[in-house]
RNA sequence: GCGAAAGUGGCGGAAUUGGCAGACGCGCUGGACUUAGGAUCCAGUGGCCCAAAGCCGUGCGGGUUCGAGUCCCGCCUUUCGCACCA
């Protein structure tokens, strides 16, 4: 794949410096994920913990999310079950308020991706509180955003795996079919949760509200996530629709207790708003920070902060990746591999059966291993890193590349980084960044590092879409068995009505336009210069086949200039003005925009330049200011076409290269028009136009609307209001 | 459901702070050069109208303004993100 890759970047004319070049897949990289790895696990940052897999009883495998289609293995169409396995997990979290705040900062950031990871860390600030339950003899804690609608708790909820549900429901008369409802409820997926609507068992238990001192019954709810906050929440249904719902389901009371903002609800059934009353009196609402004052005077609780974020989950089952560092000793338990002893290398000639689980752990020569503390035996971990942990921190690595002492040069990377400008596609919004995010602040805080954020300015490009053609079934149709004759697009064989739709180029949708063939038609420079014209960097553009001789035309034209210039053919005639007027034009425009990645308007500027010396020199004009327009030109072009330039370049007897030679400037005063033209409005619309030389003073404007016979047949007969003035741009008579 | 972005010719798209709507390109129409044209060059191309004059025109309905694609209010549609996170 990087060769191949490579030399499709070299038909392109891209240029990298390859000498920086690095892969991740080398044992030359990874060993510093590994020794990363284990600077983490020192620090306290990487853990173990359980985790669900989506595991494949009959190919004995875990699958990634992508393979399982409506809950069965992709490849075997056996229902996939969730198996809890031990895994490896990095914490973010505990850098989730840092990651959190540090978004503020980021003012070079699209703000779309700054509110994503927002939401994806999902900050939010409320108190814990402990409710109190009798019959267990301790309290049940909660988590809530609104401590202030504690009068209106009626109830609570757990999840169903929450720890106390066991002895909660211990004596209740239906143990066993709670139970078996809890077990059907931990076998579904989120997806399968949320669609099952909400559903709840009474435990027969209560507790206490420790505002109203009131019992309120304890429930049990599909609704309520055990990831999320403590597993249990209070249940205020005046205030909260979710609450609201379920209360309604089951009868539950209902209390309103706040005023604003909040409700009101709609009966479903009824379709009536439910009128609870607010209670006063000693339900006295109160101000969000004045509940907690009181939560924390009275020792029930305090003021908390959490997050949805959840911790990284890097282990992976599938053979390959980086083999993550460490040893399961008989004697001593969990060791770290050594410094000395890194790389760990993924063995390359281990037996692939597609089943059965790692391949990596049947690998008796991988697995076995002595202990670096006590010599004894020890088994090697056999799960490796998620591809995002190389990612995480490569930009670093670029700078020293081949260094086998250090993971990266501390000073240097000082000096070159944050990267200034990282360009990607919108996918990498939360993961990838995020976690670059994190490592950067850890390494930070290990001090190999003075900066916290890895990326000063992103900027996140469009993807080139072409259309492509579902059946029925939304299976993708290869385009040599569509039938384009009839109003409509079908399958030549089975005849069935096909569904346009605009994707991603990608193989399995048979919309890829191969860059090889296009290059051999038109050449690498049309194929850039038009996938940059197509429309707005940042946005998704639909490629078009017809399109592209646009750019084809545009660069032949520019070659047949070059040619007709290089020619030399003399002829002394019209001025140059006009055409290195537009060059000072073209050049400050360009300029600015390249600037800004707004490189479709960029070209359409050069294409305007282009013509202009085409008119220039069809009119029998001045080679001379043709020669320095079309210099400045190529210059312009260059990084568009960079192939066509360079050759043009040497035809016209420069020396060196394009690619070295200076950036044109564009003179300010050579940019001004002689003669502007304004527009004369009368009451707001276009009624006539009158040149003026520049600059033009306002008498002189207004002395050419009061000559121009156009305009004054709209003014004959009225009353003058008013008349504005728009420097060099327009006069609007207002008139009765 | 919540949040964000966007809606401009037949098509992709232009339009610094409110100031000539449709730059540039594709396509289309006509012409030139050609044995030929799917090469190249020239001209035209938002709609109504034979044409001119004129009128209309940036998703829909209001508003602010001398003037609105651009600002404000209310809708509609599309795309993307999140989706029981207490």
């Amino acid at each position: 794949n990087i060769v191949r890759m490579k030399a499709q970047f070299e038909r392109w004319g891209i240029l990298y410096d390859w000498s920086k070049e690095l892969a991740s897949c080398d044992p030359e990289y990874y060993k510093w994920n590994q020794w990363l790895f284990i600077q983490l696990y020192k620090r306290g940052l990487a853990c173990r913990g359980k985790a669900p897999v989506n595991w494949c009883p009959t190919d004995q495998t875990v699958l990634a999310n992508e393979q399982v289609v409506d809950g069965r293995c992709e490849r075997c169409g056996s229902e996939v079950v969730q198996r809890e396995l031990v895994q490896w997990f990095l914490k973010i979290t505990d850098y989730a308020d840092r990651l959190d705040a540090g978004l503020d900062k980021l003012e070079h950031w699209p703000e779309k991706v700054k509110t994503m990871q927002r939401n994806w860390i999902g900050r939010s600030v409320g108190a814990d509180v402990e409710f109190p339950v009798p019959s267990l003899g301790k309290p049940i804690r909660v988590f809530t955003t609104r401590p202030d609608t504690i009068y209106g708790a009626t109830f609570m909820v757990l999840a169903p795996e929450h720890p106390d549900v066991a002895a909660l429901i211990a004596d209740h008369p239906e143990k066993a079919a709670i139970e078996q409802w809890i077990a059907g409820v931990r076998n579904q997926s989120n997806l399968e949760r949320q669609e099952a609507g909400k559903e709840g068992r009474f435990t027969g238990q209560t507790a206490t509200n420790p505002f109203t001192n009131e019992e309120i019954p304890i429930w049990l709810g599909n609704f309520v996530l055990m990831q999320y906050g403590t597993g249990a929440i209070m249940a205020v249904p005046g205030h909260d629709e979710r609450d609201f719902e379920f209360a309604q389901q089951y009868g539950l009371d209902i209390r309103r207790v706040v005023d604003g903002g909040d409700l009101p609800y709609t009966d479903k059934e009824n379709g009536v708003a439910v009128h609870s009353p607010v209670i006063d009196g000693l339900q006295t609402p109160k101000a969000l920070a004045k509940i907690i004052d009181e939560i924390e005077r009275r020792g029930i609780g305090k003021k908390m902060v959490r997050y949805r974020l959840r911790d990284w989950l890097i282990s992976r089952q599938r053979y390959w990746g980086t083999p993550i560092p460490m040893l399961y000793c008989d004697q001593c338990g969990i060791v770290p591999v050594p410094d000395e002893q890194l790389p760990v290398e993924l063995p390359v000639d281990v037996e692939f059966t597609g089943r059965e689980g790692n391949p990596l752990a049947k690998d008796e020569r991988f697995v076995n291993a002595t202990c670096p503390q006590c010599g004894g035996h020890a088994r090697r971990e056999t799960d490796t890193m998620d591809t995002f942990v190389d990612s995480s921190w490569y930009f670093l690595r670029f700078i020293t590349p081949r260094d086998s002492e250090k993971i990266f040069d501390t000073p240097l990377v000082n000096r070159w980084l944050p990267v200034d400008q990282y360009i990607g596609g919108i996918e990498h919004a939360i993961l990838h960044l995020l976690y670059a995010r994190f490592v950067t602040r850890v390494l930070h805080d290990m001090g190999l590092v003075a900066f916290e954020e890895p990326f000063a300015r992103l900027f996140n490009q469009g993807m080139i879409t072409k259309v492509g053609y579902r059946d029925p079934d939304e299976k993708w149709v290869p385009f040599a068995e569509i039938d384009f004759d009839g109003p409509e697009p079908r399958h030549k064989e089975t005849g069935a009505k096909l569904v346009p739709e605009l994707a991603k180029m990608s193989k399995s949708q048979f919309n890829v336009v191969p860059p090889d063939e296009l290059i051999a038609r038109y050449g690498a420079d049309t194929e850039r210069v038009y996938t940059l014209f197509i429309g707005p960097t940042e946005k998704d553009a639909e490629w078009s086949d017809e399109g592209v001789v646009g750019a084809y035309r545009f660069l032949g034209r520019v070659w047949r200039q070059g040619e007709e210039i290089a020619a030399g053919r003399m002829s002394g005639g019209a001025s140059g003005e006009r055409v290195i007027r537009k060059m000072h034009q073209t050049i400050d425009a360009v300029s600015r925009r390249m600037e800004r990645f707004e490189f479709n308007t960029t070209i359409s500027f050069l294409m305007e330049l282009s013509n202009a010396i085409g008119d220039h020199l069809a009119g029998g004009g001045d080679l001379g200011p043709a020669r320095d327009a079309y210099t400045a030109l190529l210059q312009m072009l260059h990084p568009f076409a960079p192939h066509i330039t360079e050759e043009l370049w040497g035809m016209l007897g420069h020396t060196g290269m394009v690619l070295k030679s200076r950036w044109p400037a564009a003179d300010p005063a050579l940019m001004q028009e002689d003669v502007v033209t304004i527009v004369v409005q009368v009451n707001g619309k276009l009624r006539g136009q009158i040149e003026v030389a520049n600059p033009p003073e306002e008498k002189r404007v207004f002395e050419a609307v009061d000559a121009n016979e156009k305009v004054q047949q709209w003014l004959a007969g009225k009353q003058i209001v008013k008349r504005i003035y728009v420097p060099g741009k327009l006069v609007n008579v207002v008139v009765k």
